[in-house]
DNA sequence: GCCTGTGAAGCTATTCACAGCT
DNA sequence: AGCTGTGAATAGCTTCACAGGC
């Protein structure tokens, strides 16, 4: 078993040594890397450890052949097509947000109840009819899942695409799924984030506690 | 110092409790809340201690009470007023996903270079031009900001909101911020994480090394 | 000198296990 | 019987420190 946060990690880096690519550098040393990605250079180091990637001790690491190991590490060997369903502001400023930015991961469908989205199409992906999600979701061999409903229909809706074949879901409804083993989740609480920004932000660090 | 991950669930205990306040239930097990939150019922306990908070141990905690003093925890005395800088298609999702959601955290104010968005109101705050930030910040003693522009730009707009009083950044751009110490910056990585989802959702929880 | 690779140490967070209570 | 509160144990993650190489 891998490790989350290595793999958040690794996607960092990747995205981190896209500009270096872009402007021809060959080389990164760790605590480049470290800062590109927000990590320090010995956690760098233990992460390309995990992709058995390995560096040059005097120029460090190759630039071209890390984006290559990154990318065999972290992308499937075909593109992999990713449903969203909850076509409310959040989810049509996710799917704009992710038009178009990724060659390995597309949104390729998306689904609603309301009448009046279904048959649009949002940053480049269909909208359909919720009833059809079973249908479509199988056809197009979807296993990865935007959720961006309501809070009250989050659980109902997540049983039904792992019902369709959904392995892996990106929640971003403010309530935790309780899913089967082997599915996996990751929660984008935004409610919880900005309180945690809010608490931290009074500097309140050693906080007198509240009653008993 | 308290821990970031303590705040966090403290966080999602509150909300979770919310639906049982409303419905009347006056007490829940360690165990009920788990649920709610998505944890353990041994951290539940574990996260009660640091909050001072006592149950009885037959009928568990009483939810009234818990409320009040989790909102002693994690509110602060008055109102917290937010920024929310870069009005594009997240930010304004953003905005209107925090609209009415909050007694004690309000977006009183929103920020963007582009004139068109500029006057405009959006979820009830007020867009600006970015220029004015530093005026409006420190005259409405705003220190919490939610951060939604573009990648190249954050890391730039970040410090001037730091220079005008700023001391807790949710970050959304796709780039890690460096700030000084006591800035406190919680990242939101859409992107990280549909990729952390996209590779678990393909099982591979053993996964050869790829290349050295 | 400054880099990588690496085992070990250190630290944080979570889980266990059980005493005490009702 | 089943709960809370709690110290101890475990697990997981990050950092250190240094050998080896250029």
């Amino acid at each position: 078993m891998i490790s989350q946060r290595v793999i958040g990690r690794l996607s960092q880096y990747r995205r981190g040594i896209q500009d270096l690519l872009a402007e021809g550098q060959t080389h990164v040393f760790s605590h480049q890397l470290a800062d590109l990605a927000g990590a320090t250079a010995a956690q760098v180091r233990q992460d390309m450890r995990v992709t058995g990637f390995s560096g040059s001790t005097t120029k460090g690491y190759d630039v071209k052949r890390l984006a290559d190991c990154l990318a065999r590490f972290l992308d499937a060997p075909a593109p992999q097509p990713v449903a969203l369903v909850g076509v409310g502001n959040l989810g049509r400023a996710i799917m704009t947000f992710f038009a178009h930015r990724h060659r390995n991961l597309r949104i390729v469908a998306a689904f609603d109840v309301d009448p009046r989205k279904v048959d649009r199409t949002f940053g480049g992906a269909t909208c359909y009819d919720i009833s059809r999600a079973e249908d479509i979701l199988q056809r197009l061999h979807i296993r990865v899942a935007i959720l961006a409903v309501p809070a009250p229909e989050a659980q109902a809706v997540a049983e039904r695409l792992v019902q369709a074949g959904v392995t892996g879901i990106l929640n971003f409804a403010p309530v935790p799924l309780h899913l089967g083993d082997g599915i996996f989740i990751e929660p984008i609480d935004m409610t919880a984030s900005l309180e945690k920004v809010a608490f931290f932000a009074r500097g309140q660090w050693a906080r007198v506690s509240a009653e008993a």
